[in-house]
DNA sequence: GTTTCGATAGTCT
DNA sequence: GACTATCGAAACA
């Protein structure tokens, strides 16, 4: 079953805000499963007036597990989060740039049943509608931190579909730059992780 | 309906 | 020793 064309590299060497935006209506795709994107963050080194976003992990300083975020685009940086979640995101900007984008939230389109499984819950609306959902409903895991995504076992696809109106809000679960319009969300979806505001 | 809180382990100070 | 880009259950209203 083919998913439309993989995203090629010059897709993720782009200001990481383009890419947030961009990834929104692809398709990710991990084995034998795929959904359909609803909604990113972005998580950047600096913003336009140079203020830095210290609620990016690339914040610390290039480290040895922040490398990957400084490294070329269209890898997969994936960590653990309080213990027991792991969260994807896709590595933007030129080599030599921070800057990665979080995947919050997907729609689930096949291997359907295997999520179900995965995630112990039925309602398809439950199973990847949170950053620690998704990982464990597609099977992503820290095994696949630093995967080259333009090829292999995870990647992201375009089949032509764009959602037909982005929404903006402040990121999710942050202390710190916590008021910068980085989430952007499918605004039709209903496989949002929160509810977005009115 | 909304808010609070515990689980749990890796990273950095 | 503190902190964390989360989740789900429990408590409260």
């Amino acid at each position: 079953m083919r998913k439309g064309r993989i995203l090629p590299r010059s897709f993720y060497s782009r200001p990481t805000i383009e890419v947030a935006r961009g990834l929104l209506g692809k398709i990710l795709v991990h084995g034998d499963a795929a959904a359909r994107i609803v909604e990113t963050e972005a998580y950047l080194a600096q913003d336009a007036e140079g203020r830095i976003d210290f609620a990016a992990h690339a914040s610390r300083g290039l480290t040895a597990s922040t490398r990957v975020i400084f490294g070329p685009p269209g890898y997969a940086y994936v960590y653990l989060i309080y213990g027991m979640y792991e969260c994807l995101n896709f590595v933007a900007e030129p080599a030599g740039l921070a800057g990665c984008v979080l995947i919050r939230a997907v729609e689930p389109l096949s291997g359907i049943e295997t999520m179900r499984e995965r995630r112990r819950v039925e309602p398809i609306h439950k199973l990847a509608n949170g950053p620690g959902k998704l990982t464990i409903a597609l099977g992503i895991s820290r095994s696949n931190n630093g995967q080259d995504v333009t090829r292999g076992t995870l990647t992201v696809r375009d089949d032509g579909v764009k959602p037909q109106a982005i929404g903006v809000s402040s990121r999710i679960g942050i202390r710190k730059s916590v008021d910068w319009p980085l989430r952007f969300f499918d605004a039709g979806s209903p496989f949002l992780s929160v509810a977005p505001k009115r």
